[in-house]
DNA sequence: AGCACGCCGACT
DNA sequence: GTCGGCGTGCTC
């Protein structure tokens, strides 16, 4: 990677000095026609002209910034034989900083008179990046999301790959070492210099004590003591290992030891006077036999050997270390065989089949495989996998993050053994970057990840599959872009000519209104393999319970206690869902009332009892619980509603002996607090296990046999129009982990029984409470009858959020008419201190729709974005909310 | 997103 | 005077 000296004035002029120049003069058909004004000392100013014959004079590069667009390099000419677009490249931009970009496109268009292009300093990896077909993916998505381009390239590719510069500080080379005519500070920070070879602008701050060291960087430079500095350096290292060999004196062709006078000398003298090396040289040719390398961290590790003896072999050149590169994929898997299917999975595979392979025109790219919890569905996604690898194309398996345990995984292993590749977000950047480079090279055939593995390489993607597709942690929400994996997925198949196979026990209600419509095929499979009961589901009456005075003052009903004593009896497992975190939800003054607050966000606090604190769910906030109300000084303190942690509380207080685990946001911190839990559970280390959504997600335990909801009422006070939908789910799915012993029952315990969910839920009826919603949305035009987009506003100041959103819902509405909800204040009306609106459009789904409001929204934007007083205020748009 | 520049109020 | 805060404009 070249490396560019710059000076200040020279960067600011958009100019490079080039300083290992020579790969510039030896470039074919190069000179520089004209250099203005003439250059000084350090610096080179004015415009620099190539001439040359060559591919391509300018290059589209997509920059990992939140800007709109693209933007237009020169390509010198020693750079054009080897790029392509997809490269991975270095770049100037702005003043001070290089970044890593991807050419977009190549091209000889001059862009127009008034911008004036910079150079491309070098192309970071002549292999491309990604192909056309992944830039186009890119567009469409930073289309269909209304998200810039580059913050799209941003979360596509690993952050090795998206690179910045530091600006740092060198001392000059031809400086000398007279700094008398320096000013106290400049001569600080130069003498500082003499020491560390470089310094960042941190790190002159901090010399300085001060925040603004730009001045006294010039006066250094000026006086010719020293330079700027731009780098960027790579952060993906390669895993290497040392191989130790014998000194090729020493050894035949077969790299083994000779057997020769000098050889025999060798040993000899090892013998008198340096046993402990001779011990290891022959415990090296022991561990060679066989012809496999030695590793110098196997042949230190072993017990007796000095690191002494070891390191005067090496300086004697007897033995020599090399470095070999090791990948950090997992090593070597066999492929297996795939499962037999039972004859209802047999005919989904069929029907799936089939429906992909219909006659031109009525053929269905995307299928639905709409499978009851435990029919199998996984076994034939396998299969349709295998298939395509077989037809030689790659398939995706996307799962929603927290299903992607070693339990799934290692189903998919002893399958297809090292030709998968697994990626997710909880993968180092370098596994990410070496996942990224096997699927590009196409030695690997199948990929399982979650969300983001919808923008790998793929060569040819013949099948996506999408399980839980319902799931909403498909959709991106935090960070931009806010893409939904699923529908990014479907895309990205048809891209490829590929297929699609979304798959629920619990379809979305967009996703089974295709299906009906015809959009996508639907194969059902309502059959649990091995001949597996549904679980009964039962309701439990808690005005009843409280009537009969049976609730005992927990949350736990004595129907439900009873249940689990019978199983805790039987050793059978038991799950728990509650849908909340922490100990009580809120802590409530007995005498005026008063509730702790936030004092960030318009949220109650939650109190965690394990460290006895009242935390901020929303923004981390955390202060020491009080015993006493600070408004009116009563310690009549009551703690309203439950989380799991109390039921973690109250269990231990009724069933002593039995083993209980919590599994939410609290507990599993990291990946390996998740997976041991789940392994806790799976070898019965632990009987009952206690937890939120997280339970729910595709997990397979043979022992368990009871699942308790805790509290069916609060999954349906969301104000969402998705709430009945997702409780549905969540009810269903959890209850679906019930009853793989055999036989299953599965207790809701909630304060109004009479909710048709419910029966739906009892009756196992996907069907009616999918006419019951789907009657409801097309009534409140709600997805899937309407698309909808929103804009939140965020700022510091309640008064100018609302004038911002107000101003932007005019707008709207000149051009959307009634289809511009809002502005509205959201039911938490401040998160980490500032105040939100939120404007929602319902948009009819016509292509011509989308298009009229995707220019509506921007220009909408762009006029905020230049009032003088909203111009402050931040703008969030999220296309297809969840 | 950075980063620089410029204006303004608060200090050694 | 000097420093840092913050609003503003620009980046091929």
């Amino acid at each position: 990677m070249p490396r560019c000296w710059l000076t200040r004035r020279a960067f600011a002029a958009g100019q490079a000095l080039w300083w290992s120049s020579e790969n510039l003069s030896t470039a074919p058909n190069f000179r520089v026609r004209a250099v203005r004004p003439s250059p000084q000392i350090g610096e080179l100013a004015g415009p620099v002209e190539y001439r040359y014959a060559m591919p391509y004079r300018f290059a589209d590069i997509i920059l990992p910034l939140p800007l709109p667009g693209t933007y237009t390099y020169q390509v010198p000419p020693e750079l054009a034989k080897g790029l392509q677009v997809g490269c991975s490249v270095e770049v100037p931009f702005g003043n001070t900083k290089l970044y890593t970009g991807v050419v977009a496109r190549l091209h000889d268009q001059a862009p127009p008179q008034e911008v004036k292009t910079k150079a491309l300093l070098s192309v970071v990896q002549e292999e491309p990046l990604v192909n056309q077909r992944h830039l186009d993916f890119w567009q469409w998505l930073s289309e269909y999301y209304l998200h810039p381009l580059g913050e799209v390239m941003a979360a596509a590719i690993p952050a090795p790959f998206r690179l910045s510069s530091e600006m740092r500080l060198i001392l000059n080379p031809e400086a000398n070492d007279d700094f008398s005519m320096l000013d106290d500070r400049a001569y600080l920070v130069a003498e500082a210099l003499t020491q560390q070879k470089e310094l960042t602008l941190r790190d002159v701050q901090q010399i300085l004590q001060r925040k603004l060291v730009q001045p006294i960087i010039r006066e250094l430079i000026r006086a010719g003591v020293a330079k700027l500095y731009e780098e960027i350096r790579p952060v993906y290292k390669p895993k290497t290992r040392k191989v130790v060999e014998l000194h090729p004196d020493y050894t035949d062709e077969q790299g083994h030891l000779k057997d020769d006078d000098q050889t025999r000398e060798l040993f000899h003298k090892l013998e008198k006077k340096a046993p402990k090396q001779l011990a290891l040289l022959l415990a090296w040719i022991h561990s060679t036999r066989g012809g496999q390398a030695v590793y110098r961290k196997q042949l230190l590790d072993r017990n007796g050997t000095s690191p002494a003896a070891y390191n005067s072999l090496l300086e004697k050149g007897i033995l020599q270390e090399r470095e070999e590169l090791v990948s950090r994929l997992e090593g070597n898997w066999v492929e297996g065989e795939l499962p037999v299917l039972s004859p209802a999975q047999a005919e989904a595979l069929e029907h799936v089949r089939a429906l992909g392979e219909k006659r031109k025109g009525e053929k269905h790219q995307t299928v639905l495989l709409h499978g009851i919890t435990s029919s199998g569905k996984t076994a034939v996604y396998l299969h349709l996998m295998a298939e395509a690898a077989a037809a030689g194309k790659q398939a995706l398996f996307l799962v929603p993050e927290i299903a992607l345990t070693t339990q799934l995984t290692t189903r998919l292993r002893s399958v297809f053994g090292s030709r998968m590749g697994i990626y997710h977000s909880r993968f180092s950047a370098n596994e990410r970057v070496e996942t990224w480079q096997a699927v590009a090279r196409g030695t690997i055939d199948f990929v399982i990840g979650a969300r983001s593995a919808v923008f790998l390489p793929f060569r040819d993607l013949g099948l996506v599959v999408v399980d839980e597709e319902h799931d909403g942690s498909y959709k991106q929400f935090d960070p931009a872009p806010r893409y939904h994996a699923r529908d990014a997925a479907i895309y990205l198949a048809h891209q490829f000519g590929g297929k699609a196979l979304l798959g629920s026990a619990t379809p979305s209600l967009e996703s089974y209104h295709n299906a009906l419509q015809g959009k996508y095929g639907l194969v059902r499979l309502q059959e649990r393999y091995s001949g597996m009961d549904l679980p009964t589901v039962q309701i439990v009456d808690l005005k009843d319970e409280q009537k009969k005075q049976r609730l005992a003052g927990g949350h736990l009903s004595d129907t439900l206690t009873e249940h689990l004593q019978t199983a805790l009896d039987k050793r059978e497992q038991v799950i728990l869902f509650q849908n909340r975190r922490g100990y009580a939800p809120t802590l409530r003054c007995g005498q005026c009332a008063w509730v702790p607050q936030c004092i960030r966000c318009d949220v109650s606090l939650t109190y965690h009892k394990h460290n006895d604190q009242l935390r901020c769910h929303l923004c981390g906030y955390k202060r020491p619980n009080i015993t006493t109300c600070p408004a009116c000084g009563s310690a009549q303190l009551s703690y309203q509603g439950f989380g799991t942690e109390k039921i973690e509380d109250e269990l231990a207080l009724r069933f002593p002996a039995a083993r209980v685990a919590r599994m939410d946001l609290d507990t599993v911190g990291g990946k390996r607090d998740h997976e041991r839990l789940i392994n806790d559970f799976e070898t019965r280390e632990v009987d009952i296990l206690v937890g939120t959504q997280m339970v729910t997600k595709g997990l397979d335990f043979a022992g368990v046999s009871l699942v308790g909801i805790l509290n069916a009422d609060a999954l349906l006070w969301y104000p969402d129009f998705r709430s009945t939908e997702r409780a549905f789910q969540l009810m269903a799915q959890v209850s679906g982990r019930a009853g793989r012993a055999g036989h299953g029952e599965v207790l809701i315990q909630t304060w109004e029984p009479g909710r048709e969910l419910l029966q739906q839920v009892i009756a196992h009826d996907y069907e009616t409470f999918y006419q019951a919603e789907i009657g409801q949305r097309q009534q409140w035009e709600y997805p899937p009858f309407r698309r909808l987009i929103r804009l939140t506003m965020r700022h510091r100041d309640p008064q100018k959020t609302g004038d911002a959103a107000r101003y932007l819902a005019r707008l709207l509405a000149q051009s959307l008419g009634t289809r511009v909800l809002g502005p509205a204040v959201p039911p938490v009306a401040r998160v980490r201190s500032r105040y939100i609106q939120e404007i929602l459009l319902k948009l009819e789904k016509t292509p011509a729709m989308a298009r009229h409001a995707r220019d509506s929204i921007r220009a909408a934007q762009d006029a905020l974005a230049v009032h003088p007083s909203f111009k402050p205020v931040e703008l969030a748009i999220n296309v297809d909310p969840f």
